[in-house]
DNA sequence: AATATTTTTGCAAGTTTTTGCTGTTTTTGT
DNA sequence: ACAAAAACAGCAAAAACTTGCAAAAATATT
């Protein structure tokens, strides 16, 4: 193999994993560790990548990065993504909205499960298409500039054509008894669309968002399969929601 | 055997293979390793083949590392675009394809300019978006890892049904015989169909790029009308594009 | 047709590049 | 602070490259 091809499958990892471990390249080479380390800091001379301890980085793109300054929300949300990447099984077709929260699921999903995800969210696309093993599928249409949320006729149409496992809805406004609301009425017809393409309806939402309602209706709690906070289960603060046939996470 | 058939055949290897080996050619051409490596080298130096360490590498081979961080190519980039956003006015419906010289063009694009603009690239959506005055349509579909590219029937069904100003197609390898070419199947057929669906056809690419083939054909040259490079339009590089029917910039 | 001239080809000796290995130093996580 | 992992430096073998040269082939000249 020429020296040329295995820079060139070096940078391409870089690019795709976003960074790489030297001991895995050296593996997946067959080339010593030390021949992977000149190439690497060759191609770091070059600023091709950016080495680092133990492998490389890209430094392109990927500085979209902003992080949410509310360290404190954060936390609950990472919480929240790890009860929901932990209902998702081997080889489901789901659909996943936009929202911060549903970022966090989309970062924590193991590199090693296999699903084939629909959305029409810019951002969850980019953080999906991380993982190998997950088929992306964007649902076209008219970009939102500021959520980067795809909405109109043409996404609508699509969903309406899909029979997916699950539905994970991430932003919104939940109340016991107005349901699921929002302010956006073009955003409502997406989100109406994708639970009437699930079998199952999943929300996520931080507790500070329970009992706030908006203007819009987006389904009934009726509509809602499981709901998912950073509370535990047993918290007083669910109690409304326990008369509805759905499940606590 | 003639020198030239020697040629033609080496030639034939890189394009097809990408890469090639002087042992492999000096044994399947049974001549020395010597006469090989003369005429690698003759063909370098004509700018046909890049030669490396134990053999030889086609042009658009290593050309596709995404070049970020690389100053020198990023300025032609910034130059092409500049150019490419002088050729658009108000009101335009367009197409965009991916990569970084088009990412540039979305970035440039003066705030005031209304216009509506397709893609199925998601890093050209993403900057796109900060701009107020473009309306941004998500073509949706299959994405692909790497190149945050939309494919398949989806996306080509729905650019069937357009019928947009221009298209803006931004990255592959451009040679006056032999076109336009790429070596993504899926992707040829995306862009195939963007450049049906305009009334004008704008390619841009570095002057790198130039001269160079992969293993797919998009389109021949007469299907270009527009070809923007960093380049004077007098450079006598561009000479083997003059004879056809198409507006250097 | 014979000879001279240029080009091409293969070979050999010496040089450079590449690569894996050794032992040593530096960095990292606990 | 200590053990483990990673980076570094130097070395040696193998592969690839360079140069110069002479034989062979192709082309030109008389």
């Amino acid at each position: 193999m020429l020296k040329e091809e295995r820079q060139k499958y070096i940078l391409d990892q870089v690019h795709l994993h976003h960074r790489v471990l030297l001991n895995d390249l050296s593996d997946s080479l067959n080339v010593s560790i030390d021949t992977v380390r000149r190439d690497v800091k060759e191609l770091d001379k070059e600023k091709k990548l950016k080495k680092v301890h133990g492998g490389a980085t890209s430094f392109g793109f990927m500085t979209f990065t902003k992080d949410d300054g509310n360290i404190y929300l954060k936390s609950k949300k990472i919480s929240i993504a790890e009860k929901t990447v932990s209902l998702l099984t081997d080889g489901q077709v789901i659909l996943m909205s936009g929202g911060t929260t549903n970022m966090e699921v989309a970062k924590l999903i193991p590199k090693k499960l296999v699903l084939t995800v629909f959305t029409p969210s810019l951002h969850v696309a980019m953080a999906l298409l991380e993982h190998e093993n997950v088929e992306v599928i964007f649902l076209g249409g008219k970009l939102l500039h500021d959520a980067k949320f795809a909405v109109g006729g043409t996404v609508v149409n699509v969903l309406s054509q899909l029979r997916v496992d699950m539905c994970i809805l991430g932003t919104g406004y939940l109340d016991a008894q107005f349901g699921l609301t929002e302010f956006d009425w073009e955003v409502i017809q997406v989100k109406q669309a994708m639970i009437r393409a699930a079998k199952k309806t999943v929300i996520l939402t931080v507790s500070d968002k329970l009992h706030s309602v908006q203007k819009y209706k987006t389904c009934d709690m009726t509509a809602v399969h499981t709901l998912v906070t950073e509370l535990d289960p047993s918290d007083p603060l669910l109690d409304n929601f326990r008369p509805f046939d759905l499940v606590l996470v």
